[in-house]
DNA sequence: TTGTAGGCGTTATCAG
DNA sequence: CTGATAACGCCTACAA
């Protein structure tokens, strides 16, 4: 008896004596149904339980509904945020958010991308920091629209939302040497994302411009343990930098906790520290961070909105659209001054 | 020309001079296809960039491999952390994730799961804090397996996994009395969800019967504000506690900041504190929290597990399956002696 | 506004 | 092991 779960509209409308076609019309918007057709229809359907099938609606529009969201480490404070939003819109949007979770193993988001297209996704949005080519590719070839989010790929077709992350970095150079520091060190991780990159390059280059050479660490991955790990190195040098501008918050948090609870040096007199994301802790009055937002509501908003509006197919040079965001500068209590 | 995007099962069989069916098997584990079709069949779907439409797969089958989570509060690092580890398990186990994103709104839950049912998922998976009753009708009705996790509902059919968080929240009472702490308190948050409860009553309880009286503030929500929020509460009174066990690590984190900063109050010589999750944060240099674990990989791979296996429907009374898991106490910093 | 017919891409079934 | 055929549940013409 289990096997007989779902009502069809072919039943629905044998009980509310009208055709098949117009139980689909019914429930398909803006679609033209004399209401007292409508009243019997949904009648039927209340009694029948009856829910349409996405599946076979979606076989037959060529447009799934679905749009897949490939990210990796999504219990990060960054990334889980970014996500949380984007399914809310999504989810206003009348789309579904399908969740694929990539390791930084090579080639997991090549797999991930494959299963969106066994699923027809409409859309894929990346917000995952390993580098796989030929995404783009693929997609196009699938006709799925992608939106790239913090990552720099040049791949023509998708829309990408990138921050002033070489730009931002430069404006925290001013901000530590305002505060009379002059041995500046760049903390970041290996991962070599991008955006990570992109502020380690605007940093040095910026304080190079003012005559200072940066110290620059790379080391572990982008959380709080890599963070400690590099103030350990960082600050038993015997030229102990003043001032240092972290890849990431967590990594300054980890920054931070070392150097106060390991070196017993005091934040900002001793040592001014800044970070990126904004990330909730970086509020946490044990914290209290200087540091740029990440705009998670623009970034999700934008993206949404792209993928909802009817694609513009007839730039036939389909370069695809490139936005960038400020990241503004939160000013806490991590640097002197202000 | 942007309209025939994807090749057919029928196509590929075209170009590899076999049948459809032939196509059909190669794609299904497990099906007899001699190993010259097989290559056939693969070279011509390489060619022609063939992959198979989960979508009409579905739709034959009567299972479409999804799997839907219904979570609120994503960004929170407990529940970001079990999605997680509930994403990487259901891909491994060859199923995929639809995320729904709920707020506190009432019916939230509801349409959630609503939506799923569209989409046929096989099965939900539900981390979500409301209460929202009759969802276990809906999904039985619809044939999907059900997961609770946290929630205390007594519906039949599907599987809950919880806590002991009552017996937990008791052997904390005898942490803080060891610690020669007597002014016991509890801090909760006004969520009011079946495990929050849970740790309220069974430390309330395990005091009692000591002799003790608890002090317990609701206040807000369950995150960092409220717990700044009730330890301002708190520490202001006459009787100042010397021990608070706050419902989660969230309230703890904003409980010792500001007894910390704002109060000048050492942890845990003045005042010893516990939380429960044991999120990253907690072991945070800052922090060094007492708390009790959640055993997020454990619950997790319980549910995918259960997902996985073949129900047994035989089970005429279908009560349902319930597993309780044991929270282990995690030992740092915020309580004295250990 | 309504009903009819045909097809979307797949898998199950059953002969060969 | 292989190939034809019939569903699966829905939508989109088209004709009434």
């Amino acid at each position: 008896m289990s096997e007989k779960v779902f009502a069809s509209a072919q039943e629905v409308a044998a009980r509310a004596g009208v055709s098949r076609s117009a139980v689909s019309r019914t429930f398909t918007p803006g679609a033209s149904v004399s209401a007292e057709t409508r009243r019997r229809v949904l009648e039927a359907a209340e009694a029948l339980g009856y829910h349409v099938n996405e599946l076979a609606r979606g076989l037959m529009r060529n447009e799934s509904g679905i749009v897949c969201l490939i990210v990796s480490d999504v219990a990060t404070p960054y990334r889980s945020h970014l996500l949380c939003e984007l399914t809310l819109l999504l989810q206003n949007a009348g789309k579904v958010a399908m969740l694929i979770n990539t390791d930084r193993s090579n080639g997991s988001v090549d797999r991930a991308l494959r299963q969106a297209i066994r699923y027809r996704a409409d859309a894929s949005i990346i917000l995952s920091g390993m580098p796989d080519k030929s995404i783009a590719q693929l997609c196009l070839r699938s006709g799925q629209r992608l939106v790239l989010i913090n990552r720099d790929d040049e791949e023509p077709g998708p829309l990408r939302i990138n921050l002033d992350d070489y730009e931002a970095a430069g404006r925290i150079v001013t901000a530590f040497v305002r505060a009379g520091c002059r041995r500046l060190a760049f903390a970041n991780s290996e991962a070599g994302t991008p955006s990570l990159m992109a502020r380690e390059r605007g940093f040095v280059a910026a304080a190079s411009a003012l005559g200072i050479e940066v110290f620059v660490e790379r080391h572990g991955w982008t959380g709080y343990e890599a963070g400690k790990a590099i103030a350990q190195r960082m600050l038993t040098r015997a030229e102990r930098p003043d001032a240092v501008f972290c890849a990431t918050d967590l990594l300054a948090c980890g920054f931070m906790d070392t150097a106060r609870h390991q070196f017993a040096l005091s934040v900002p007199n001793q040592l001014c520290l800044a970070g990126f994301d904004d990330i909730e802790q970086a509020s946490w009055s044990s914290y209290n961070l200087t540091t740029f937002a990440q705009p998670v509501s623009a970034i999700a908003s934008k993206a949404v909105e792209w993928l909802s509006h009817p694609q513009p197919e007839d730039d036939s040079t389909s370069q695809g659209q490139s936005i960038r965001l400020h990241a503004e500068l939160v000013w806490r209590g991590s640097i002197r001054g202000g």
